[in-house]
Parts: C-alpha cells; structure tokens; sequence
DNA sequence: AAATATACTTAAGAATTTTATGCATAAGAA
DNA sequence: TTCTTATGCATAAAATTCTTAAGTATATTT
C-alpha cells in the first residue's frame, strides 16, 4: 500500500507536451534569477508546477551542456558545503534568443489555447 | 528577391515548442469535427494557427497511423473526385483518452503560462 | 548505520519529428 | 497545352529530444 502510493508519486510519468520546451523553461528561469544552477532548476520547475513536471537529469544536463555549446548559456563552477555547482547564466547571446524564445512561447500558448478553445479565441 | 520571400514562406520552420503536442491537437480536432481526413488536418492546423503552424506530411501520416494502431482512432476510406480519402474518428476508448489529453494540455498550458509571467499565476 | 537529499555526468534506447523522396489525380496558370 | 500548384497519401533515413539507467561523491536525516 505504501509502495503504491510511493510509486504514484515517483514514476509519474510527465506528460509528452513538454517535450521541447525544456529549453525555454531554462531560459526563461534564467533570465528572471539571474543564474542557477542544474539541481535548482530541477527543483524550481518542479515547485512551479507543483510536482508536475519533473525535469530528469538525464534531460536536464544535456541541454545545459548544449546551451553552453552554442553559447547561450556561461558557467561559473563553485564549491558550497564541499559540493561541486555549476552556476548558468545568460550570455548576450542568450538573453536576445530568450526574448524570441518568450514570444514564440507566447503565440504558442494562444495557439494551443484556441485548439482547446475554439469558441473563445482568445 | 522573390525567391527569397518564398524561402521564408515556405521553409518557416515550426517552433521546437509544438512536439510532443500533434497527437493532442489531432484528437482535439476530430472530437470537434467528428471526422477529419489527413490533408484537412492540416489544413485546419494552419487555418487555426494562422499559418504559424505546418504539420509535416511525415510527422502526421505515421501519427495517425499510430493512434489507429493504438485502437484510438478508426478509418473510413472513400474516393472523392477520382482521389482518395482516409477519414479518421475517435474510437470509444479515444473519446475517453481525449477527455484526459485535453486536462493534461489545460494543466501544461496554465503551467507554461506561470513560467512566462510568474507574477499573474492565473 | 542506512536512507535520503544534494549535485553532476554520460550512455543506451525509445519516441517523435524533419527532411526527402515517391506515387497519383485535379485544377489553374502560362 | 504544358507546366505548376494543389490535393492526397506513404515511408525511409537522419536528427532531435527525452527516458531510463548506471555511476561518482558529499551532506543530512532517520
């Protein structure tokens, strides 16, 4: 009973429309804190959306790593409490894709919103 | 010149932020229509989305061949002026499936709306 | 002492989508 | 009338993204 109830909290699967835009999340996240680092958006995300979405690492570090390759995203490495960080922010560079980024998000949610809402069209 | 316009018209390409989503968007489109065909989907996609979003031939047709697959939808074939049509409706149990695809997008939807303006939180 | 939380990495496989090609008929433009 | 565009579907190769899973290591809680 207890197993069931701690599989339904852990397994749950997130649901196949985030897929894609991990990356806008990270981007925009940063852009509103400044920097952070890959376990406090994981956790960030997650009280967001109040355990809803669950950003695996797997998914998570990859993209970091990617957004850096294409020189989106800076590091900065620190030590706290003798643990590794790797603190992300914005480049230049970043920070403009993030506005693209953010209206893209937007007209996408409209669109989205009208599919589910024809009537309505907001 | 001319050449150039019909570049951006036509190799538009979508935002990252649309996968994931084309099943539910399908769905939602024949729990509407009650019955659509591959071509008209499209269509209607791009109608809705006012041109923002191109279902690819090749994201649609494997999709609806595997909701098909999944027992959520049903095909009727039937030849229109000499051409031929697939039309595609939700089974019982994709009727059901949708209830819970469209809950899961008004949550993915109010989840995204909070990442972008986290002040509002709707 | 053991389990959980913090913190990052990476590889294998699955799933979805893009890109490209192919076939065929109808309608419109040159 | 011939060429292009539109209609209509199919599928394979490659790219992309994500899940699953395993590994390493320290700190904190039970």
């Amino acid at each position: 009973m207890y197993i069931f109830a701690f599989e339904i909290l852990t397994k749950m699967k997130n649901s196949q429309l985030y897929k894609g835009s991990l990356n806008t999340i990270i981007m925009k996240l940063l852009e509103e804190k400044g920097r952070m680092y890959g376990y406090e958006i994981t956790q960030k995300v997650k009280e967001i959306t109040k355990g809803e979405l669950n950003i695996t690492e797997g998914a998570l570090y990859p993209a970091l790593h990617k957004l850096e390759a294409d020189g989106l995203l800076d590091v900065e490495v620190e030590k706290v409490d003798n643990r590794l960080r790797k603190y992300y922010k914005l480049t230049e560079k970043g920070t403009t894709e993030t506005v693209n980024r953010l209206s893209e998000l937007e007209e996408f949610i409209k669109n989205m919103q009208t599919i589910v809402n024809p009537k309505l069209s907001y």
